[in-house]
DNA sequence: TTTAGCACTCTTAATAAAAGAGTGCTAAGC
DNA sequence: GCTTAGCACTCTTTTATTAAGAGTGCTAAA
């Protein structure tokens, strides 16, 4: 039985209302504050129908209705109308981006973390460019002085990784040009994560006479492949804790430590890398236990038509659903024409 | 007037008791839990006595008594016996470190971060090393690819920081080599923290012609001597909301804020900088309100004699001092070590 | 089909009473 | 003169009771 017109409706007052006062509306309250043009009583028996068909539900017998997850989903489905953003919220966001300016990628992904965050009032979430998504280009090392020097690592899509790196002594500057065209000639135009452990011991074995030099420049390229490289940025850890479904101790200890462990957080964001253009993820749609009280607003952004990363606003499953959408969307466009 | 021997065994075991409990201590547990060889009217007399000097203080009248902050500095000055770890826990801290393998300064200090709040079980604070304690030795640009290079900045102890520039299109090599050449004959020797802005001024004036790529490498040495290159490594944040004195919603919400923001984690571990060995603050103590409820446990970590960074723990005022000093110590003895 | 009216339900807030822990003081003991 | 036992008193915490408020669901009328 589909959703008549004056349901539709009455759901997405209840929505609307419920977001903006974190409590039971009731039939009455709707009557007065929205001009629906029907009585209390009416909405009432509508409310009644919306419940039995799992739209809504009570937190109790006699109080207000509050939307169910599958309200939300409904409301976000068919509903709500994300707004274009304004000239003027453009320009208001913007400022608070102030990409331009910036050179360093993490710099960026901070910059973008702390406006997501202060923007919505939610927490945001972004994962840095992930290098894996690229191709290896090239590698160089560049000796500093007698023990150290810096590897390089550079992909197609123009991103530059280095780390410093202990030099063994007895080689000379001929050797170590050497290993790394050698390196080079193997690696080059693999997508970083085709560099598999194998194809790593394979060249192990190649230049098992310059070993060392090669474990320090391979620590480079297992950084880039591992998990760990796919570092997570939040952004207002607090600002959730604003909201009244965070009121009570556990519930907040329980979602900090989610924010603790980036493993976690990965898992949650990881989804929604490949997909569309923006995705939301509605309290238990979340795989993640500790984050089904929460929804999850993503968007990824790309270099080159290759999806390298995500951004992501969290909140209570009472979020500003229609006004976070518009400016994760933005953000993630902005990102795309920078990179 | 001076304690005698009765009080001290009884402050000592007030602070014991409520360290262990988290609860007003009575006379009668006081009296039942240590041998102490008077009775609880005895005991009555002298928390009396203890009180009105201001060593323990009354959350209520008819309530035991909990020890106030100079109660607990009386404790940590003359009372406690900070123990020698035992080989046993040494070998435990040291797994726990697993410093040997690692090489970037970053690595370390996270992991020394995460070490001491899973130890401690209270939440850590680590400075990274400071460049600005340390002397301009030496820097490089290396160009990667036609727009893009590599500054490197290499100091008198030893650290090498760098970061990724935009050269300017129209600078060859050699005037690069020029550049570099006389940025290193003005700068070498020079403390980091005494390279002002006004000898920046003076070093722009005199290459105006070549103030593209100077720009950029100015960045990198303006990066190296602005607050946030102190960058501060948070561990455990959410270890402390175990403790009962962080039951209340509201404190939890301006201890995370504090966390948030770096610039006053900064400001409230500075005054620990170039201070003695191990370094404990207690409650009001400390300057910045917000951690007025919490004590703080320091030491600095050296390189070459000269201090560059600081680790430490905070949690409540009701704090295992004598625990936590000695591992803060034992941890910032091994950094010593290490560089 | 919609709406007004009203009894009924459930939560929240306010109030009262009881239980528990610990003190402070007094007087007796060593 | 210091120490200890005893007991009344105080203050918090817990539990129970009551009252107020909001909203529903049902019935009957429009």
């Amino acid at each position: 039985m589909p959703l008549n017109e004056r349901k539709k409706q009455i759901l997405y007052a209840v929505v609307k209302e419920h977001v903006n006062n974190a409590e039971p509306v009731g039939s009455r309250t709707l009557a007065r504050r929205y001009n629906l043009g029907f009585s209390s009583a009416t909405i009432r028996n509508e409310m009644a129908d919306l419940e039995e068909m799992g739209y809504l539900k009570q937190p109790h017998t006699s109080a207000g209705r509050i939307p169910s997850e599958k309200g939300y989903r409904y409301y976000v489905d068919f509903l709500m109308e994300v707004p274009a953003l304004t000239e003027e919220e453009e320009i208001r966001l913007n400022k608070a981006l102030k990409l331009e300016k910036m050179r360093e990628i993490e710099q960026i992904i901070q910059n973008v973390s702390k406006g997501l965050s202060e923007i919505t009032n939610y927490t945001s979430l972004v994962i840095a460019p992930q290098l894996t998504k690229s191709a290896f280009k090239e590698m160089r090392i560049i000796p500093i002085d007698e023990q150290r020097g810096i590897v390089v690592l550079i992909t197609d899509t123009g991103f530059i990784k280095n780390k410093i790196i202990n030099l063994p002594r007895m080689l000379n500057p001929q050797e170590l040009n050497q290993v790394v065209n050698y390196l080079n000639k193997r690696l080059r135009g693999l997508a970083i994560d085709q560099v598999t452990n194998s194809l790593l011991r394979e060249l192990k074995r190649d230049l098992f006479h310059r070993i060392e030099i090669l474990e320090q420049a391979f620590l480079l390229l297992e950084e880039s492949l591992s998990e760990d490289d796919n570092r997570i940025f939040l952004g207002g850890t607090t600002k959730i804790l604003n909201q009244p479904e965070f009121k009570n101790v556990e519930k907040i200890k329980r979602l900090l430590s989610l924010f603790e462990q980036d493993s976690l957080l990965m898992s949650l964001l990881s989804s929604a890398l490949e997909k569309k253009d923006v995705w939301v993820k509605i309290g238990k749609e979340n795989k993640l236990k500790e984050a089904q009280e929460c929804s999850l607003v993503t968007a990824s952004y790309k270099v080159g038509g290759k999806t390298i990363g995500t951004i992501g606003v969290l909140g209570p499953t009472r979020m500003q659903y229609a006004k976070v959408i518009a400016i994760v969307k933005y953000f993630a466009e902005q990102l795309n024409q920078l990179f």
